[in-house]
DNA sequence: CTAAGACCTGACACTGACGTTAGATGCAAG
DNA sequence: CTTGCATCTAACGTCAGTGTCAGGTCTTAG
């Protein structure tokens, strides 16, 4: 499939996946023109892709560890392997600061809502 | 005290307070001179802020339910209090996101650490 | 073959929370 | 009073992911 077809069935811009490319997340085959074709497996790849993002990796962090999704046999991956797991821990230590904020939300929202029944009763 | 102050006992720069200033997110009281001074409770109240940032919120989203910090009982924080409850919402999307992005990782962690004896017994 | 639409590269624009710099001023200690 | 550090305003720099535009090429339907 072309560009435009994996950008719609990834559910992400042509754009991005241009800059996919261009930073290691992605690769493609060219046609003789030129053009980008894909393979229905890039689809999952690129979801996999949206989530480490939805988690604040950089696609420099995303790079250094998609050797581990490639090919987890590798001794290579060691350097890539640490910062999987150091990725991992930053995501909890990242849940707890929102789990923190969430309560201090939740704090605020138990002061208000004697003020605002109706908003109140719809939670 | 003074602007260096605050930032050091908040433990934020300089340049940070002076932002959320321009930003309505906290206040001061000026000397003669037009230097910023503050009291004890902005730390807390910048300690505060930086919760809210790290959970994701915005300058302009944290100015606009900060009423609800101020006076709990006042009407006029309907609004404000609508949002209060929309962040607290989308902070546990968020974390959904975070926990099933930490999952894949997890899987990943697991396919790679028969390869990695030492890494895996370290955890 | 031709028109239309998808695609190509390259480049600039934008957002947001700051860092950094420049040049001027405030303020406390000797 | 002076020295020197803290602070002031104003403005530009940064980073990352993406939007958008320009000007040209590929592909496919008719």
């Amino acid at each position: 499939m072309r560009i435009g077809e994996l950008a719609a069935r990834a559910g992400v811009s042509v754009r991005s996946l241009r800059y996919y490319e261009e930073q290691g997340l992605i690769t493609s085959t060219r046609s003789a023109g030129g053009q980008r074709h894909y393979t229905d497996g890039d689809i999952e790849r690129v979801a996999f892709i949206q989530r480490l993002y939805a988690a604040g990796l950089s696609s420099r962090t995303i790079a250094e560890l998609l050797p581990c999704v490639e090919s987890p046999s590798e001794q290579n991956s060691a350097e890539a392997f640490e910062r999987l797991v150091r990725e991992r821990d930053r995501i909890s230590r990242h849940v707890e600061e929102l789990v923190t904020a969430r309560a201090a939300l939740d704090r605020l929202i138990d002061a208000n809502r004697a003020h605002h029944g109706r908003l109140a009763a719809a939670r």
